[in-house]
DNA sequence: TTCTAAGTTGGACACGTGTCCAGTCAGGTG
DNA sequence: CACCTGACTGGACACGTGTCCAACTTAGAA
């Protein structure tokens, strides 16, 4: 990637901390170019077009989402910056996506279990257990399993 | 490892093909080694015991715990193995705290969820987020909030 | 007894991922 | 003009994780 920038390795530790960091750093910018402005009529609606457009959005970069996964596992201080920072965003885009259509009682509990749930496929399809692109479905049907019920 | 077992490196090699195999082998006897037989009246009740049992489990081997989430992302065939396996360990003893107090047709999507949102679980302690104590107090909500409205 | 096969070994080697440092170079300041 | 500062660089070094191989040991078979 130093060759790319047209850097000499050396200069190129000079902006990121490590691999680690340069990979969670780009998925971040990657992940924050995507802002979705998921409208719709219902919560549920509105939850599905959020995993939708992040499925679609992470299936667009295949090869970086695969990269992140390990990436973010790293101790590296930055790294655990970044994580925590897309661990937010997830939160407050689900949380967003619900708005108050979900009893103030049964919000957490929910949101947790969304984003625990989306983790885990992002884990998944991390490990080739699933590819990027059936991501999606799969969410779907998992995000309306979480929701039932509490609506 | 191969001082303690008291032989060489290049010994060790002929046992478990790489570092992330030796780890992914031991979680995996370890996580056998703990087969529970939860048992409730119902399927809310024997979800958490199963959940719980896990968790007190990996809580009790924290370091193990931690050192084989990413240990479990490598593409060497013996993790992967290993990895698929774990999957469908966990994947069996849901199905089973379920039992039939779920209808046929949700099933499937439900077991998703939990399955997805035990490996963000997972994956959350393995990188620090939560402790493994925590875990176990989690997962009983995030559970709950999943099977909820499917009973 | 001799031979064989399996297990084991030290040590050389390779690659990825960084770290460190002395030195160079360009641009702006006095 | 000389000087300074900050960015950049090559190259040496270090550590972890493996791979490879010729040689050695040992148990058991012939």
């Amino acid at each position: 990637m130093a060759a790319r920038a047209g850097v000499s390795p050396a200069t190129a530790y000079t902006y990121v901390a490590s691999k680690n960091h340069l990979f969670a750093e780009l998925f971040w910018r990657y992940l924050d170019s995507g802002r979705p402005e998921a409208a719709g009529s219902g919560a549920l609606e509105r939850l599905r077009a959020t995993t939708r457009g992040m499925a679609t959005q992470l299936a667009e970069a295949p090869e970086l989402s695969a990269a992140v996964t390990p990436a973010l596992l790293s101790s590296d201080p930055d790294v655990e910056r970044l994580r925590l920072r897309i661990g937010a965003e997830f939160l407050q885009r689900f949380a967003d996506a619900i708005g108050d259509d979900i009893p103030a009682e049964r919000l957490d509990g929910v949101l947790d279990a969304l984003v625990l749930a989306f983790s885990g496929a992002l884990l998944q399809a991390g490990m080739g257990l699933i590819t990027y692109t059936d991501l999606g479905d799969r969410l779907d049907s998992v995000v309306a399993a979480i929701v039932e019920g509490h609506l």
